[in-house]
DNA sequence: ATCCTCCCCTAC
DNA sequence: TAAGGTAGGGGAGGAT
């Protein structure tokens, strides 16, 4: 197989020094002024953006009259359209000025999103073409070749067959000059308006007659909205096209139960659709049904063209669904058993005595057949299948068959009508989700209680170590659960026995349908020899195809080849996988579910787009459903993964019906600093993501959107208290310095210092622990300093009074807790009562919310929290925890304050630290470890604009320092460097002091242009500095260079850079100064930038 | 070496 | 008609 991925040009572009590139990014657009902007509108680069303005008329006028010389016979195919070439082209980039030039086009020199209409490129590997499609703002990123292309044709072609994308074999094809079908949004305007018409979609859209059918009435699936008359299931028989006509009932399940069903707790509404809880009969899951019905259009629709509530109502049926989203309502269920640290104390130790384990792994047999048959005995011999429709011609998906229809050939997952033709006396019965749950609750009540090593692997299916359950010989346990959970719910389970957790699984397959099955350990080869590979987990239709490919049929076959050459044919791991398996070989243990990490939503049946508001109401549909999931599990994410199935090229209409058939998966991702669950932050994530897509929306069959870097609530809140009060603690106490310089390093030892809890407890179960520090904590603060560890936090009399008022009252409450209590005594004594701040100060909004009250129980909670996160990284052995605690004072004092801080961004509270004094925000951000730091490139997920604070604006001489760690790379030039780069051998280092060095000079009187005549005045012989055009030239390179500098892939406007080089100029380091631009430039720009661009909606041809 | 992104594969 | 979801593991290849 072929990698898609290129691999070529990448480097090509970077080497020459003096070819004739251009990177995207000129950014000094005319236009570029948004609203949302008018905080920066009073800086002085204001006057020179309007400078830039004309300038860049007067380059395009000159265009124009070149172009208006040059052009006359030719047709204008590309009137309308105006590119940028980006990189190296092959037509070069002068050519395709040329073809622009006499076309009608119009040619850019430098990037303005607002002009260009088309960006143009030649194959770049996969991550620069990431960056340039972030970069691009939506605009269609686009080869060369539809440029002479179209000019041979001599007109202008559809440019989407010639996008650029991942793939490098992804030449046009000579069928893309007749493909005019697919069009895309931006070029609506120029090819596109009257084609869209043509398209007989139109019939699709019309609505469904209003002929309720009988089926439509009785719908199958009335039944999982838990209706409050308890459902009837219908099943019918193979002659008949509808579920009225068998009258077999299960009524009286729901009815003996009745005791069991209703026993869940409510939960709070909104759902996310009903995949956290409501699977269940509970009252708040009836009440929204009714109201479904009520306010719902009586026939069902079925695709995202017809349904405007389609993604809740789908999910809703989705068997899928069910069983993807069951592990969720499981941890929901047993929180306990999800806690991770439980399970692992016997890991160490039992990986030697792997041959005496006995493990269990228990199946029930056809679960959703048997669950929705349990109380029809006489149907047991009969073929039956779960399906949601009963057509024998229809492409409905069979989801569990039982055993007699198997002896058919029916299986889960063919069609319904295939299952039919098998076997035609197949009763089909409807899906009941409710009973699924209910029976899958009973299933695991009953496991817990004969084990407590129980891993869930899903609704129907667990793996228990009997190991060290005693007194009970395993053969026997496997038959009391058996008969335990064939009398609980009525439904019969297999079970396998074996060493280990490959060998019990396949034990269970050897033992259904209601049996078990022991493989000993000495069978274990024999019993492997013939075995299938495809019966081996992990081996899926895939492998097993490029296995047999190899003749390679038979476990026995497959322990003919050596490790080395299937981990060299199949990868490290599944080599060794492959390997393992064929011997009975499995070192897994069995363990508690662990925490999940990632959450997702996608949806790829229905999916039908008509134009792009239908493509963006699904998705902002879809992006709630996932926020709400986020908060149902109580998680942030800051990784959004956008997946959408594309329908592949001349793929037409599915088989299977509403179906996404043959598709070419595509997934955008973008990495945030900041974790959210915000439904508002990610629909703006997703729409950008899905903007970059630059698809036509009527190809898309699927959408899906995945979270993941995902970071528990619970943890985030104490971390981030913990860590602002902290850093807090550490800056108050050297808060007579002239900086905050938080090297420990500068205090007195063991006076000063915060307590440094985290790497030593680091175990929930600790606890105890936790709780004793903290009280040793309190003795401290009463003045009894005690010199083995190091842990008070500063005597009150260091304290800063402004800084303590400056803190937002939660801080305050939790500091003050800290204090026993006298932090407000404090206070009011240091401030005496010479003014009288009661409304605004937020130490007393405190004494007035909180009345000084200790809370003992957060405290313990805020000293045990922090740990945990850390204990999933690197788990420290617990005997080195006091001993260590001691023993590292000394250490602490250098490690310093690092130790104290958060490892992630994402750890602090994004409005904590705006509420925090600049230079703490300063100091919090400015310990982020590095790799945290690379993701300030991204800024998507980045909240609403913020003032830029005034102290920075106003620049003393004193607190400039010349970035001398800024530079980029002295032999690296961006994009086209200027001439006289070249001429005076100028390096970027230079140009980046020198510049600084001269905002220095010129203070808050200098405006970019002066500031700019200056700087080069520096760099260049007098003569050659004072040229006009020189100047733009080095904005327009200084801006590159620092949007490299800082990653930025979005423009920056005037007034954004402007504020980039006051940080520039402001901060002494390169972490420094990235951490303010993310804090003063990044959020601001996102919001506008998506706001105008997201979906690349409005594309503007014309400045 | 180790990370990241964009996939693919697998299981229920 | 029909409800082809979800999450983890892992590999290839690129960036650092
Ligand atoms: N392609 C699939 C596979 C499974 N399931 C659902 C229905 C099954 O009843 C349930 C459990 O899956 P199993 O693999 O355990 O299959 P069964 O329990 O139905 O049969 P078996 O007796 O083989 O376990 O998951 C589904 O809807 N679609
Ligand atoms: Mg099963
Ligand atoms: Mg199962």
């Amino acid at each position: 197989m072929s990698s898609k991925r290129s691999r070529s040009d990448s480097k090509s572009s970077k080497n020459s020094k003096g070819s004739k590139q251009k990177t995207l990014g000129m950014a000094w657009g005319a236009n570029s002024l948004s609203a949302s902007r008018s905080s920066f509108r009073s800086s002085p680069f204001s006057s020179f953006g309007s400078y830039m303005t004309e300038k860049n008329r007067k380059l395009r006028d000159q265009f124009d009259a070149e172009a208006t010389r040059s052009s006359g016979s030719c047709k204008p195919i590309f009137r309308g359209v105006s590119i940028f070439v980006d990189g190296l082209t092959i037509p070069s980039s002068q050519e395709l000025k040329g073809y622009m030039l006499n076309l009608g086009g119009r040619f850019e020199n430098y990037f303005s999103r607002h002009r260009v209409t088309h960006i143009i490129c030649s194959n770049l590997a996969d991550t620069k073409v990431r960056n340039l499609r972030t970069f691009s703002c939506g605009l269609p990123v686009v080869k060369p070749s539809w440029i002479s292309d179209s000019v041979a044709a001599n007109r202008l072609l559809s440019w989407v067959p010639y996008q650029l994308d991942q793939h490098a074999n992804n030449q046009p094809r000579l069928s893309a000059f007749f493909s005019q079908k697919s069009t895309q949004i931006s070029d609506d305007l120029m090819v596109a308006a009257s084609e869209e018409n043509l398209n007989p979609s139109l019939k699709g859209g019309t609505p469904r007659s209003g002929n309720l059918s009988p089926s439509q009435v009785r719908n199958p699936t009335d039944n999982q909205l838990g209706e409050s008359e308890p459902s009837i299931e219908e099943p019918s028989s193979s002659n008949s096209g509808r579920w009225s006509k068998t009258t077999i009932s299960e009524t009286s399940d729901s009815e003996i139960e009745d005791g069991n069903i209703i026993r869940k707790k409510l939960q709070a509404s909104p759902h996310p659709s009903a995949s956290i809880s409501s699977y269940s009969l509970g009252k708040q899951t009836v009440k929204r049904s009714s109201n479904l019905a009520l306010v719902g259009p009586p026939n069902q629709r079925h695709s995202t063209l017809e349904d405007s509530n389609f993604v809740e109502n789908y999910f809703k049926s989705s068997r899928l669904h069910f069983i993807g989203t069951w592990r969720n309502r499981y941890r929901k269920r047993f929180p306990s058993l999800c806690n991770e640290s439980r399970c692992r104390s016997s890991n160490l130790n039992d990986s030697d005595s792997s041959q005496k384990k006995k493990i269990i792994h228990v199946d029930m047999d056809c679960f959703f057949v048997s669950v929705v048959i349990r109380h029809h005995p006489e149907l047991h011999d009969k073929p039956v299948a779960v399906c949601h429709s009963d057509n024998p011609k229809g492409t409905a998906e069979i989801s569990s068959a039982n055993y007699p229809a198997r002896d058919y050939g029916v299986r889960a997952g063919i069609f319904v009508g295939d299952a039919k033709a098998l076997c035609p006396h197949l009763i089909i019965f409807p899906y009941n989700f409710q009973a699924y749950e209910e029976v899958a609750d009973q299933f695991y009540d009953i496991l817990h209680k004969h084990c407590n090593k129980v891993q869930a692997v899903s609704c129907d299916e667990a793996f228990l170590d009997i190991t060290d359950v005693e007194g009970v010989d395993a053969e026997n346990l496997a038959s009391t659960i058996r008969k335990e959970i064939l009398d609980t719910t009525g439904c019969t389970a297999s079970v396998g026995i074996a060493g280990n957790m490959l060998m019990a699984r396949l034990a269970t397959r050897a033992a259904k349908p209601d049996g078990q099955c022991y493989i000993a350990p000495e069978k274990v080869d024999e019993y492997l020899q013939e075995l299938p590979i495809k019966t081996l987990p992990g081996i899926g239709h895939v492998l097993e195809e490029k296995l047999r490919k190899r003749n390679i049929c038979t476990c026995g076959q497959l322990r003919l080849i050596s490790k080395d050459t299937l981990q060299r044919d199949f990868g490290t791991k599944t080599g060794e996988m492959l390997w393992n398996y064929s011997r009975g070989l499995d070192s897994r243990l069995v363990g508690v579910i662990q925490e999940s990490k990632s959450l997702g939503a996608e949806v790829n049946w229905g999916v039908r787009f008509k134009d792009l508001q239908d493509s963006h109401y699904f998705l902002s549909n879809l992006c709630k459903e996932v926020s709400l999931r986020l908060q149902g599990c109580g998680v942030h994410g800051r990784s959004f993964t956008l997946k959408i199935k594309k329908r592949k090229e001349g793929a037409g209409e599915p088989a299977k019906f509403m179906g996404c058939g043959d598709c070419e998966n595509l997934s955008h991702s973008i990495t945030v600093p900041i974790a959210t669950d915000d439904n508002v932050v990610i629909e703006r994530i997703s729409k950008q993501l899905f903007g970059s897509f630059n698809l036509d929306v009527k190809d898309i069959r699927g959408v899906g959107l995945q979270v993941s870097k995902l970071e528990n609530v619970d943890d985030l809140k104490q971390v981030r208290e913990r860590n602002a009060l902290r850093l807090w603690l550490t800056s108050a106490s050297t808060a007579g310095e002239e900086q905050y310089n938080n090297k420990v390093g500068n205090k007195g030892m063991g006076e000063a210092d915060v307590e440094v809890p985290s790497v030593n407890r680091n175990l929930g179960q600790f606890a105890d622990q936790a709780g004793s520090s903290v009280g040793r904590n309190n003795n401290l603060s009463g003045g009894e300093a005690s010199s083995s560890n190091a842990s008070a936090p500063p005597p009150l009399s260091h304290l800063d009074v402004g800084v303590l008022q400056s803190l937002p009252s939660e801080v305050f409450s939790e500091l003050n807790d800290i204090y026993g209590g006298k932090l407000v005594d404090f206070i009011a004594q240091r401030k005496g009562h010479s003014e009288n701040c009661i409304n605004s100060s937020p130490v007393a909004s405190h004494v007035r919310d909180d009345g000084g009250g200790l809370h003992a129980s957060d405290m313990s909670r805020l000293s045990s929290g922090l740990g945990e996160k850390n204990t999933g990284d690197e788990a420290q052995p617990v005997a080195v925890s006091e001993a260590g605690l001691c023993n590292q004072a000394l250490d602490r004092v250098d490690l310093g304050v690092t130790d104290l801080m958060p490892s992630s961004l994402s750890q602090i509270d994004a409005l904590v630290l705006h509420q925090l004094p600049e230079e703490l925000r300063f100091d919090i951000l400015q310990q982020l470890p590095a790799h945290r730091r690379q993701e300030l490139t991204s800024n998507a997920g980045l909240g609403s604009s913020t003032e830029i604070p005034q102290g920075l604006l106003d620049v003393k001489s004193t607190d400039i320092k010349l970035p001398i760690d800024v530079v980029v790379d002295s032999n690296l030039w961006v994009g086209t460097p200027p001439m006289w780069v070249e001429k005076f051998k100028v390096s970027n280092c230079l140009l980046l002091n020198t510049l600084a060095e001269t905002y220095y000079e010129l203070g808050s009187n200098g405006n970019l242009s002066s500031i700019m005549q200056r700087t080069l005045c520096k760099c260049l012989p007098p003569q050659d500095a004072s040229d006009d055009g020189w100047i733009d030239e080095a904005m327009f390179y200084i801006c590159e260079l620092l949007k490299q500098y800082i990653k930025l892939k979005i423009e920056l406007d005037l007034e954004e850079i402007y504020v980039c080089f006051c940080l520039l100029r402001r901060f002494t380091t390169k972490s420094e100064f990235l951490l303010q631009v993310y804090n003063n430039v990044f959020s601001h720009l996102q919001a506008s930038v998506v706001e105008t661009y997201g979906g690349n909606l409005h594309i503007p041809l014309h400045g």
